[in-house]
DNA sequence: AAATGCTTCAACCGCAGCTCT
DNA sequence: AAGAGCTGCGGTTGAAGCATT
């Protein structure tokens, strides 16, 4: 369900990653950070530029990243959320730990966003019904209509000073307690409890050392889940 | 079984905004 | 203050997989 991979006129590679990139991205990160995603190509040995290695360590491999299945709890973020914000992905992502701007976005274009304009809808209620929510099914039990969908009994009510973030997950103390050492990784995989494992050795000749081989890669930090079905790296 | 249409999602692109000099 | 460089965001696209005919 990707491009196939190719290279535009600068010799810049597109399209699908491959393992291998992913391994090599993953190690460099591992070991060096992303203070400079236009450089980390250059050093990571990687044929791409550097937001596309932005993108795929941002969208898919960064440690402690949801996958699949979204609950209806988050559903009912996403749609509340959009309500109040409209298309501020990001700003919604914040409020959903593990799930990323790119990925609610596609979860909103393709689930979510028919239930908006559509509203006592029967098609609707089943697809709901269908996606196994049973607040609504409860909800519709008791005759209430869609629209109302958002209001459940175990959902969160939003107000403007309502966050959805846990605070207490290990992603956040770990931010808190993170220091500048660690050269600000970046906002949110930085804080995964994970990376608190790590001796990221960063040095002061970092971005002039040149790319570190595939070797470097630590395998006891991660493996490769079933590549392909499962693209996941379990950290 | 084959053809067609639809859905999903990874990845791309362009632009806005931030930081640094 | 202005310009360059970089990052992050949101919209869009392409193609695999699935469903339907």
């Amino acid at each position: 369900m990707v491009r196939a991979p190719y290279f535009d006129k600068n010799g810049t590679k597109k399209g699908a990653w491959c393992e291998e990139e992913d391994k090599k991205l993953i190690a460099y990160v591992q070991n060096h950070g992303h203070p400079n995603w236009r450089q980390l190509p250059k050093f990571a040995g990687l044929q791409r530029c550097g937001k596309s290695c932005r993108l795929r360590w941002m969208n898919y491999l960064r440690p402690n990243l949801k996958r699949g299945n979204y609950t209806p709890k988050e559903e009912q973020i996403i749609t509340d959320l959009h309500k109040k914000h409209g298309n501020k992905w990001s700003l919604i992502a914040e409020s959903l730990p593990g799930r990323t701007d790119n990925e609610i976005k596609n979860y909103w274009h393709s689930h979510l966003k028919k239930f908006q304009n559509s509203n006592n809808n029967s098609s609707c209620d089943e697809d709901l019904k269908s996606n196994g929510c049973k607040e609504f099914e409860m909800e519709m039990n008791e005759g209430h209509s869609v629209e109302s969908h958002h209001i459940l009994e175990s959902s969160v009510s939003i107000t403007s000073e309502t966050s959805y973030t846990d605070h207490n997950s290990p992603c956040l103390s770990f931010c808190s307690s993170h220091t500048e050492s660690t050269m600000n990784l970046c906002k949110e995989e930085e804080s995964v409890a994970s990376w608190e494992t790590l001796d990221l050795g960063f040095s002061s000749n970092f971005w002039t050392e040149p790319f570190i081989s595939e070797n470097a890669l630590d395998e006891d930090y991660f493996h490769i889940s079933s590549y392909g079905t499962e693209p996941f790296y379990l950290w």
